[in-house]
DNA sequence: GTGTAATCGAGACGGTACGTCCAGTCTTACA
DNA sequence: TGTAAGACTGGACGTACCGTCTCGATTACAC
């Protein structure tokens, strides 16, 4: 039992209106141009709530990406009948996501904030990245004990190259075609050489 | 002949010291701490004098790196004999680039410049990004013209691959070993399927 | 009788630890660095029974000054046997007081609440400048009676010098000797014209 | 000569609106509730510009009073043929200032900034009261060089009697009638005594 | 005893102002 | 004209208080 602090307590409508409006201001105006005071007058909240319970703008934007705007759970490899079929579907989901501009944004802001401050890297690698290479790794065993991946792929490499992949088109933001994800896929399957290596 | 213009001339000395103040103060205290007025203050120039020749804090840090002070050019694949080595070489030139850390810093501030800066960003493409895909695309023609890649691997994936892999791996900030080369090259090279598709 | 109210009553002992507290808080840091949580911290006590029990900082220092602290008592004019001796009296007894730098400090504080604050100057006038005047009223109407004052002397014009000369020592914030009534005494005893008007 | 510093010179425009707006503001809002953040935006000007030259609202209130809006020339003992009447037209002008609501309010925000602030305690002194107490000053010992004042009349505690007055009448706020100076003349040129002292 | 009602300490809340910092522009005198 | 110096407007920052508002816990009196 958490043993109930004296004093009033943490106002939850406050903290959902501020991560709403932090989302909202996020999308419009992107996060160099992100202000707490905006946030707050959004919010109907006073500046010092923002300060009380996170430290910096990027730890505010961090949480309002991963918690409770953007939905990442269909971001992550199901253990699926096939492995590649797998990656395939996070593949494509991602382009999904990153094709609607609302959700890039949000990304972008997570991607920056990240970029600057300790905390927020730390929020994005414990409930973005290794979630994901977590769901990478799971169905590369599942792939190897079905037969249907080579049995010396390690996860650590095909991770940073699926991950950088979707963050490198993020950053790009050029829109990319339904056929991203078939060239990436082709490439990451087959590889590159002519003959097998023996 | 230029057509001498009237009144003095731009002092090179002034946009050199410009340069090499703001690299080292990149390195120092990173992208969104870095300030024109410390820029200014440590090149002994005056703050006008940035915003004659530069229209923002991120354009000039963006010139800083790609053009005078960190050297790029050897992170460019070179049409070797083999193109798989030449993929390596790049590989292995990317992790001894971000390896050290003043270079890391300055490419860390560079990405920072151009996800907030739409000229920034056209830099990046121009001077980095387009040259190295276009690096990509010779070591795969040449390749394929030799035997040794398979003559339907197409270049776009590829280089959102390798650079989205880089990117990533300078964003995690965590010391990469002697074998990340090694990592990212066998899932390129061979694919990650246990049977080649006919 | 006051038909007791329901309910707790309020407690004697957080109304003494408040006003104790503020009179040592505004010795040590002056009016206008003293704040309400700074009171309610050191007196142990919540917030909201200051704001129970008085409208505003200021009514709380008028209050603390006025009631509870300091003692103002001495500093009336005593219906002595010459009224002459009465102002020697209350002027000795005025210097002694600014004299002591903690009473110095809380008069000072009273005098920043009455000039901030319409209550506070009620409070002040009520409690200090009329009870003053009503005794050098008293000791200027006995003095003519005795025939040592002239008859034709206002009451006005005197208190309002009297105490216009201790409030604005106060205000210098220099020390004065003890001759400091002496000069005072001797202007307002025999004037400063050399010959009386007729 | 003063070898003119380099940079762009003080803007004598923006000294001068500021010290306007903060006039006005003094008068219509009072001391405590005058802002800063008011003046700055009232004067066009950015907020840094009051801090460069000023390090407190306190000292910038006592430079507006004294320096640029009331004129206190008038308020000093002119060597007149009479000491008594050059005491008079001072009692007079004071309480003509004190009638004026605007003066009245810009004076007791002189009062309150020099009762919160060291250096605008420097600046009253150094050029109000000082002035003020070598103009009584003059003006006694040309009354005492023509028989018109007592010889053994000290200064300093008439002035402290005279400016102790005028500040009381003017903390209390309550209008006075012409009759005031009478009042207060009185009792400074006879004294209260009924028999002068041999 | 058991309500009932006002108190208490605690501390979060919406706000306002603070004083600092920096961006980007401007105005000097000098080169 | 270019330059170093530095003042300018404007505005975000993070802090400090204000005065209000919940909480759970605590007293008293009335029943």
């Amino acid at each position: 039992m958490p043993a109930a602090r004296p004093g009033r307590p943490r106002s939850e409508s406050s903290r959902l209106s501020i991560l709403v409006a932090t989302g909202e201001l996020l999308v419009e105006q992107g996060y160099d141009r992100l202000t707490l005071v905006d946030i707050a007058a959004r919010a109907g909240v006073g500046k010092q709530t923002l300060y009380r319970w996170w430290p910096s703008k990027a730890s505010l934007v961090a949480d309002c990406v991963l918690e409770n705007v953007v939905r990442f759970e269909p971001v992550v490899v199901a253990p699926e009948s096939s492995a590649l079929a797998a990656i395939r579907t996070w593949l494509d989901a991602s382009r999904a996501l990153l094709a609607q501009p609302d959700q890039a944004a949000l990304f972008r802001g997570l991607s920056a904030a990240a970029s600057s401050d300790e905390s927020a890297r730390g929020k994005l690698a414990e409930r973005f990245t290794e979630p994901l290479i977590g769901g990478i790794d799971r169905a590369l065993q599942s792939g190897i004990a079905s037969g249907e991946i080579r049995v010396d792929v390690a996860t650590e490499p095909l991770a940073e190259l699926l991950i950088g992949a979707m963050m490198f088109t993020l950053m790009r933001g050029e829109p990319v075609g339904a056929d991203w994800a078939d060239g990436i896929l082709t490439v990451i399957t087959r590889g590159i050489a002519a003959a097998p290596a023996s």
